[in-house]
DNA sequence: TATAATAATAGTAAAGATTACTATTATTAA
DNA sequence: TTAATAATAGTAATCTTTACTATTATTATA
């Protein structure tokens, strides 16, 4: 196997995600890490959120967008993907097991888990709906 | 506006989506359909893919296997991700229009819709475990 | 502290899905 | 039959993500 070794870089993809509730985009993290590292590469962003994500540090979202997302919060709980900006926010709900129960009923497969992703416009855009 | 045209190709794409369950990508109506029309462009059919999403009879499902799957059945209705073969399938399982309502509770934009994907394994992939 | 081993990076190229473009063909209306 | 124009085939371009490689940074050890 292969070890982990420490890297600036990672360190902060790693800071930025978890103090942000935005869902950015590996594009998003890249522009803001390069504040700090103007140097960094779109690359090292992927490796790193990538690798979040298989140590159950992060989620990827797939969207309809085109992009992923990426969360900080490893915690399972449900999105709002913006139809009008693109963007992801969160939703406080209950994440709801039984789903999987109820999906299991009659599905000759196996049901893992779910991923329940609402539609719609967030805050930001209902505002400028009024103007 | 522009008027639509009849032709050979779009009814086709149509009548093979609208025919089979398999939830096909682009690339695999385009290469069922090569067998009918042998010059048909993928192009093609990713434009009267995309027009059936736009006239409502058709849904675009966005999974994290990279390719967008078509589904010809625009009824809402939830589907099973399978993450060994990347293939979808229908689950057999009630539309539940209350969780938008308990989604925006507490939410300040607006709920319009859910997408709801199971993820776990097909059918197919569970017998091979066995094997 | 100096050195050796090696993981991670920057920069670039490549891959894969989807869309855009354009000359040509097919459809429709007159 | 002809004229108008929507759709197509074929190709190029775009966009996101991953792969590749020489170089740099980190870590363990002498």
């Amino acid at each position: 196997m292969q070890a982990t070794k420490y890297s600036r870089q990672r360190e902060a993809v790693k800071e930025y995600l978890k103090g942000t509730y935005s869902h950015p985009t590996a594009d998003e993290v890249y522009n803001e890490i390069r504040n700090i590292y103007p140097n960094i590469s779109l690359g090292t962003v992927y490796r790193n959120l990538n690798l979040l994500v298989e140590q159950g540090e992060a989620i990827k979202l797939t969207t309809e967008g085109g992009k992923d997302h990426f969360d900080g919060n490893p915690m399972q709980h449900y999105h709002l993907f913006c139809e009008r900006c693109g963007r992801v926010s969160d939703i406080a709900m209950e994440p709801m097991q039984q789903l999987n129960t109820l999906a299991q009923v009659g599905y000759a497969g196996t049901i893992r888990s779910h991923s329940l992703l609402f539609l719609g416009e967030c805050e930001n855009c209902c505002k400028q709906n009024v103007g």
